[in-house]
Formats: structure tokens, sequence, C-alpha cells
DNA sequence: TACAGAAATGACAACGTTGTCAACAGGAGT
DNA sequence: ACTCCTGTTGACAACGTTGTCATTTCTGTA
């Protein structure tokens, strides 16, 4: 059973191949009984456009890549789902293209990639979308992009962008760790090559600032956005003399960590310890008890990011601009009033 | 800056574009001499063949298709990474289709993805992979599959297949609860339309039989594979006039509902209640206590299932088979004898 | 030295689509 | 009746690649 082409539709609606184009493509100059008769042959035939054949034809193929390096599984899901949502809107194709961000050849690949594919366009995730030196090549290859990244306003580069306020989010959270009474705040950093790290610990320095709350550095310990550096954190901040009431994770996974420490320390959460994390990913709604977060709409911010892309894309870019989506505070049960000091 | 083509290697190189084509593909009759003078001009132009003129040429594009309705982020990410780790490998592309797997119109919408595109074939993960009237209409268009399914043996129907043997590893964490000494166990299902749930509470109900405990039905508890579940099914054992000592999840996610649910019910787990999830999903090792489950390495199942495909698509299927995997048993913290009985 | 056979190379068509341009019909305006 | 326009349609080339087949060049042997 071969499979139709437009010269069968053609032969079978009896038009040329052309008019059949134009019927598909909702092109205008074609009577309505040409149009009917066409429709009706397509339908008959399930015929169906080669895209490798426009794509050909055309200057690239329908088909964006979203290159993402990054461990969180939810994370990624979201954002796969949020660009393949407006693809499917679109006609698009998607690519996905898990990567090595420290690779050295991350720029060739990336450039190789898309004109292998003829791919018209990329979605970068953290932590390549911050990767300057990644983006210029890319630009210098005519390749049309789109960043998600961690910035309170738009950096106004000339990279289109979604950018996210971690920073706000994270202030938020310190402000209402602040609020419920906590003065010891522990904090617990993300890798270090993503944007939102920073973003976050500048939240985290600035609601304490505001609050009248010093810093104090050996509240502050580096790590990566995982659980395991959640839970070591959490172990040498409980070694202190005088520890920490509260604990603020750059990420809801660094959070879980934190509790399972504070767990095997014999802790009751949140009584002797306050835990906040960030992302609203499941882990924070699946632990016991469910963990303090900010929510961010990862769907939403990669709907945005593949419609900026596509506009680009066509030519309209004017239709749709760069985006700012805030991340909200979120209170469940890991936050409390600290315990009355004795 | 054009993308070069394969006629402008040809006139660098001075050779015919047939010759270039020859040295791409790696086909014999090229004077060594030819070769380097053609792969140097490649180099220097930074060529790259134009996929979608390769696949308007040949019968079909190198891309293939993953195909799934699964709500676990963790697996849906190993199972891409899996297949994508031999698509890069052998040159094939990857398209994500995440889809619904109850809807009527499957079956065409999956068959116009594969005409649309080119598709050269169709990875099915659950439970897509197990509805035998769609794997007919994928065949009846010649659009080769390949399934990933849960079954104890090759059920050999002719339609190639990974295929994992849920139900002995179900049977291995109830008899790791039979040994510790339960006898009141019970079980909460996975979702229906998936068949690793009946594998799954086979292997259950195997295990009780060969430890001659009696299956009683009031600790079987329907749900789906979700956190929510596992706590509304923990809740409703926890109301029995005889509550089970232990509680097997049919996946991780499950085991963390109920282990929510012991904790909100001040049970100490794993004194008071001992639980086992499947699957060592990140959640069961960022739990705590951590949970006992089944390990199965999703990714190495799912580069079978794209080398099956592959191979198919190439017409030398007898060179890889259909294959089984086995999961095994990990003992975690969340796991322990029964409290003597008072 | 000539010649068969093998090896290397090239000319050309074809894959399915769409952009360009020409052709044609029918109606309005002179 | 004639021109001019507008709306509809079609012929043809081109996109970049590879399969087919013909041609050229080389190799070893008679």
């Amino acid at each position: 059973m071969r499979i139709a082409t437009i010269k069968d539709v053609a032969r079978r609606a009896q038009v040329s191949l052309k008019t059949v184009s134009r019927v598909v493509n909702d092109e205008p100059s074609v009577r309505q009984e040409t149009r009917a008769r066409v429709l009706k042959a397509i339908e008959e035939l399930r015929y169906r456009p080669n895209a490798s054949a426009r794509s050909l034809r055309g200057a690239t193929a329908h088909t964006i890549a979203l290159v993402y390096d990054n461990p969180n599984p939810h994370y990624i899901i979201s954002v796969q789902h949020g660009v393949l949502a407006i693809c499917g809107e679109a006609g698009f194709g998607l690519q996905i293209h898990p990567c090595n961000s420290k690779s050295p050849t991350l720029a060739d690949d990336l450039t190789a990639l898309a004109q292998r594919w003829r791919l018209a366009g990329l979605v970068l995730a953290p932590p390549m979308s911050e990767n300057t030196e990644l983006l210029r090549a890319l630009t210098a290859n005519a390749i049309p992009l789109v960043r998600i990244i961690s910035a309170a306003s738009d950096p106004g580069d000339g990279y289109p962008c979604v950018y996210v306020d971690d920073r706000d989010a994270a202030y938020a959270i310190t402000e209402h760790l602040a609020q419920l009474g906590h003065t010891r705040i522990g904090f617990l950093w993300g890798g270090k090559q993503h944007r939102s790290s920073p973003e976050r610990f500048k939240g985290y320095e600035d609601a304490l600032r505001d609050y009248g709350i010093g810093i104090d550095k050996k509240l502050i310990v580096a790590g990566d956005y995982s659980f395991d550096d959640g839970f070591r954190g959490a172990r040498r901040l409980f070694r202190l003399k005088d520890r920490p009431s509260a604990i603020f994770g750059s990420n809801d996974e660094i959070a879980a960590g934190v509790l399972a420490a504070a767990r095997a320390a014999g802790m009751n959460v949140p009584y002797d310890l306050s835990i906040a994390g960030f992302e609203d990913s499941p882990i924070s709604r699946q632990s016991w008890p469910a963990l303090t977060t900010a929510r961010q709409d990862t769907e939403a911010i990669a709907n945005h990011a593949a419609r900026l892309l596509i506009a680009q894309i066509r030519g309209n870019a004017d239709a749709v601009g760069n985006e700012g989506f805030r991340p909200e505070l979120v209170v469940r049960g890991s936050t409390a009033p600290p315990r009355p000091r004795n």
C-alpha cells in the first residue's frame, strides 16, 4: 500500500500538482468547487504531505530542537511538553537533544545538528541558554534560537528569551521564613553553572538584609542541584554549634535531601527545623511533610519559548516578544515558626 | 554563509557528485587518493549531508519516533535517553510523541504521524505497546515497530519486543517480605491499562501461595500508578481491624504515598510497617527511609528496543532478536521484620 | 603489445514538493 | 469590438541526494 503523493491526488481530482499544493497550503485563488474536489481526493487517498520534500524545497525543515543538559526529569518533561504543544499547533516537529553543557565542542555539535537536519531553530534550556559564547556561535551560523534563562528582567542583549525571576521568588521564600520568626536560615547552593543559582542566592541575601538579619557565611553551603548534596549540606549545618532553625534548599531535590538528613538525625520537621525548596516539583508534594517551595509554571514558560522561536522563524517576530515569569510562593507543611530558644 | 552542498564539495574536490556521495556513505570503489581529496573538501567547507534530501531520495527518513503515555518523568527520560543513545550511533533522529493511550483515533494519529514525517519506525512504550488493535493497524500500514512490554517470556506473536519480567521481580519482593516474617502483606495495584499491573499482582499472589500465606482480598486495593493512590490505599489498609505489617506498592510512587500516609499516621517505618516499591526511581532513593524496590535498567531496555527497531528497518532483523530483562531486588531501609504481635 | 576484466568515476534521472511565471477565461470599462 | 484587469489554473524548474547504468582508467595476463 504505497503512500499517496500529491501527484496521485492531482490525477484523482483532475487538476494540476500546483492546485493541490495550493489547497493543501490554504492559498487563495482556488475556486470553491475545485477546492472541494481536491479535498475529497485527499480524503479518499489519505494523502499526507511529505515533510522531507517540503523541507528540501524550502530553506529549512519544519522542525526545531530542544537542547538541554539538566538532570531533573520532571523539569525536562515539562519543558518538552510545553514546547511540543506549540509545535503541534504550528505543524512543527521536535527533536530533543540532551547534551553535555561542558563539552568544548558543544557549539560545533549544535551547529552540525542544526545543519544536518535543516533545523528551523533551537530552544535552549539552562544552562546552555546562559553560555554567551554558544549563543554567538549559533547566531553567527544564522541559527534562530530562543533561551529560557534566569533573570529578574529582560537582559535586552538581542538574543530572544523567556526569563524567570528566580531572585524574586527566592526573596519571597526567605521572607516567609523570616516572617515566621527564623533568624538562623541556612542556604544550600545549586550548581554554579546555572545562572539561577546566584539569582536564588541573591534573593536570599536581599531578604535577609531587608529583615535585618545578618549573613553568616557558615550557614551557606555550596553544592549542586541534587538530593545528595542537600543531604550532605544539611549534615554539615547540623554540626554547627549554633544550628539553623530553617534551611532553604536551592531546589526541591536539595530540600528533600535536607528532609532526609533531618529525619536521619531524629528531627521533627517542621518543629525542629523548617525546610523550603524551589520549583514545585513532584518531590515537594510527595514528601512528608510536603515542602514549602516556589511554583514555576514550566509548561507555560516552554510554551512561550516555543511561540517566540516559531514567530522568529516565520519572520513575524514582532507578534511575540520576550516575556518574564515570576514563580510564586507555595506554603506547605515543611515550614513553621521556630521552637522558642531555651 | 550558505550551507555547503554536495555540489560545492564536488566542485572543490574536482570530482563528480556521485563520488562525493560515495565517500560520504563509505561505499567502496573510491581510490584512496580521491577519497582523501574529497574528505579534505568536506572538512574545509564544513559540509553536512542534508537529511531532508536523503530521506526524500530514500523510502523513509532516518528518524524514528518514541510513543508513550506515561506520567512518570523519570521513566520516560530514561527511555528517551536509552533510545537516543542508539539513534546517535546509528545516525537516526528521534521524535518524541507523548499521546493519550485512550484516544479512539490513536491508530490513525500515529499512522498520520509516521507518514507525514516518513518515519522509519516506532518504539512503543507501555501501555501503547500492549494495544493489539494498534499493533495491527500499524503493521497493516507497513510501519516497523518495536514494543517494550511486561511479560515473563517472549510472547512470540510476531511483533518484535523487549519484555520485562515484572512477575518475577514482584515475586522476589513479596518473597523478601515473607522471609522477613510478614504474613499480612498489603498490595496496592497499579493502573489497569498497563499489563505490568496484573503481572506484578501475579508475582505477589504466586509468592504468597508458595510461602503458604493465604490471600486476603481486604489487603488488596485497586488504584493507579500514583502517589495519591498510594496514600489513599494505605489509609484504607490502616483502617482494617487486622492491619497489614507490610505493604507492597506496585511502583515507587505508590510506595512513597504509603510512606507519607504512614508518617501522617505516626507510624515508624520500617518498624511499624514495612514498605516496598517497584522501579528504583529516584523517589525510592530520596525517601527516608529509602525504599526497598526492584531495579529495572530502563536505559538498557530502551537501548535494546532501539537496536531491535533499527535492525528491522535496515533489514538485518536476524542480527538482533527479542530480549528479556529481569528487574532485580534492591533491599533498602523501608523493610524489616514485623514487630512481634502482642 | 594487446586485451579481458576489474576498479573507479561520472551523467542522469528520480524522490515530492513549492516558487515563478505564463496562459487562459470571464467581466468591466472604453 | 477592443483592451485591461482579475481570478484561476497549469508547466516547469529547483531543492540536495542517491540508484542505475554507462564510460573511463587501471591491472594483470596472454
